[in-house]
RNA sequence: GCCCUCGUAGCAUAAUGGAUAGUGCAGGACUCUUCUAAGGUCUUGAUGUAGGUUCGAUUCCUACCGAGGGCACCA
């Protein structure tokens, strides 16, 4: 048993012993927010001490008295209101430390050990700009998706992309129009073809018609020319899009397209007529039903709208992966879509819809207001990441690295995941441009950095041939104390699907590890450097671990 | 109008109902003849308003104010 489940399993006893009863799964048992109030704390005394007819510190007090001395603990105190601390003993935290050094796989644990989930994000649209919002996306489903994995699930990567719809035939009028239809396909201008397409649509009848007409074409691929034009924008499109994952170092084990969905859905919901009703010659889901609103299915034109081709993805997905758990990684806006789209699926195909989870994050938005690729108001992703490596040229030039440009990239890529990653999930980014161009203080290139820094003390020391010993009576620092925590911090973030509570414990770690190493010859010719060393030992598998699972790159030199 | 998020220093943010509300940027003062200065040390400064629940509320509940998103043929 660990410690943490021992702890909560004596508190237990001794409250039983005092007449009163809690499962030890619900003592309260947690890392006190300082250091100094020991390593576990658990406020069980102030929560219970009305039901007992005791002060809290007296409680606590008689809560400790009964069990001693637990093993691992060196010490239990009584503190302020009436908290209960535990230290770890010095062996306890050098097991940790040795952990940390040995095992590759450090921080990974069984919380959803023998699982298969798929994550699905990303999701951009061909014919369309690859935006610093599914840059978001990407950021946030990607660490989400190695969270699953590194606590213990068989992780599916799924990138869910419109390949037809009205934006298509946008961009398709755009293409065609202005004369874009010839030449280079790689260097097409879709973002441009779709923003004229767009503007078109909604000031123009006779291209509002042309459009429609488009539309209808894609999806019956009844026309050669707009075929020609489909296909390689198509194709373009999607090999831009991979050489972006790339750099991002996402692969995804499934591509699905709303080509493919889109017949699925309408036979799904032409054979639930029970589910789904008519309403001014569309076909429509009444969400009020359940507290939600209704949405359109089928359009009066016989098109399959979005919603539609959700339940025809939800079903493709089920037939060619079956999993424990389906998550779907989107921005807020589509938050109430969602919930309907699931309101009207829990009626059609129950069993897969039941597995079905929907994890929201903010958006991704500009101080002027809201980014919108159809007035052409958009950051490529791309763009971003070219001028964020830009910015980190001049440092990677005088860097220890073998690849500078390399390196350069690897720091621009750090700096953007970290900035998305920090704050919790639920909340918007105000995206500055300056912001995310900084290299300095709370960012991924630190974090980066204090990496870099522990693997040139590793490789120096082998160098002096000093071999990394754990010392069981030294390990009373803070470093080990903090690092110790590691596993339950990954469980934690896990369970709530938010990566951003990894990211400030990792700043931690380094902030604390650069704090020391200012202070402290770690190579400093006597026998304590072996000590030392085990520990940078530790924060290096730690901080490589933890970027891993933000999937930052790690570069070994900086 | 209804529904969903979010309101913490000048700005951007953290906090599992708990202990002195943590951090970065910006501002001010220091710090490279010592293992990497993308670093370190010191310093000023914050919980939208009004109630409620609780031994204890940034956290939960209610109302209000403010920002963003959604609400029928876009995705």
């Amino acid at each position: 048993m660990d410690i943490r489940s021992s702890l909560k399993d004596s508190i237990a006893k001794s409250l039983s012993g005092l007449g009163i009863v809690v499962e030890p799964d619900k003592v309260p048992l947690e890392h006190p927010a300082e250091l100094r109030n020991g390593d576990y704390s658990s406020g069980v005394a102030l929560q219970y001490a009305k039901q007992a007819g005791t002060a809290p510190r007296a409680l606590a007090e008689k809560i400790v008295a009964a069990f001693g001395s637990p093993e691992g603990v060196s010490k239990v105190e009584v503190a302020g209101a009436g908290f209960i601390n535990f230290y770890l003993t010095p062996g306890a935290l050098a097991e940790a430390v040795e952990t940390a050094r040995k095992e590759d796989m450090w921080g990974s644990g069984t919380f959803n050990a023998g699982k298969k989930i798929m994550v699905e994000y990303t999701d951009p649209n061909p014919f369309k700009e690859f935006h610093i919002g599914h840059l978001m996306s990407n950021a946030i489903g990607e660490s989400i998706a190695r969270l699953m994995q590194f606590s213990g699930a068989d992780v599916k990567r799924a990138n869910y992309q419109g390949d037809v719809g009205p934006h298509v035939a946008k961009a398709i009028w755009g293409l065609q129009k202005f004369g874009l239809n010839v030449g280079d396909k790689k260097v097409w201008p879709l973002g441009r073809a779709y923003s004229q397409g767009a503007t078109a649509y909604e000031s123009d009848e006779a291209a509002k018609e042309q459009i429609d007409k488009i539309n209808t074409q894609v999806y019956d691929r009844s026309d050669p020319v707009i075929n020609n034009i489909y296909d390689q924008g198509r194709e373009a499109s999607l090999a831009h899009f991979e050489s972006i994952y790339k750099i991002l170092g996402t692969k995804f084990d499934f591509y699905f397209f709303e080509s493919e969905t889109a017949a699925r859905g309408v036979e799904l919901v032409k054979k639930h007529p029970e589910v789904f009703e008519e309403s001014d010659g569309a076909i429509v889901y009444k969400g009020e039903k359940d507290g939600l609103h209704t949405r359109v299915f089928i359009t009066s034109k016989g098109l399959p709208t979005y919603e539609t081709k959700e339940l025809g993805l939800a079903e493709l997905k089920a037939e060619k992966c079956t999993v424990d758990v389906s998550i779907t990684v989107t921005a807020h806006e589509q938050s109430d879509y969602f919930k309907v789209v699931l309101a009207a699926m829990r009626k059609v195909m129950p069993d897969i819809a039941a597995k079905i989870e929907h994890v929201s994050h903010g958006m991704m938005r500009f101080a002027e207001g809201k980014m919108s690729s159809r007035t052409g108001n958009v950051i490529t992703g791309e763009s971003l990441l070219a001028d964020l490596t830009e910015a980190a040229k001049e440092r990677a030039a005088e860097s220890r690295a073998d690849d500078k440009d390399a390196l350069a990239q690897q720091v621009a890529v750090a700096a953007i995941k970290y900035q998305i990653l920090r704050q919790a999930s639920g909340k918007d980014i105000i995206f500055d441009r300056e912001r995310a161009l900084s290299l300095e203080g709370d960012s991924g290139p630190y974090l980066q950095y204090a990496y870099a820094r522990t693997n040139a003390i590793i490789e120096k020391a082998k160098e002096q041939n000093i071999a990394a010993k754990t010392d069981l009576n030294a390990t009373t620092g803070e470093l080990p104390r903090f690092l110790h925590r590691f596993p339950e911090i990954v469980e934690y973030a896990t369970s709530l699907h938010e990566p951003h509570l990894l990211t400030s414990y990792l700043l931690e770690v380094a902030a604390r590890f650069n704090s020391w190493y200012a202070q402290e010859q770690i190579l400093d010719g006597t026998a304590g450097a072996a000590h030392k060393v085990a520990l940078v030992d530790a924060v290096r598998r730690t901080l490589k671990n933890g970027l891993w699972i933000l999937g930052i790159p790690a570069p070994e030199r900086m």
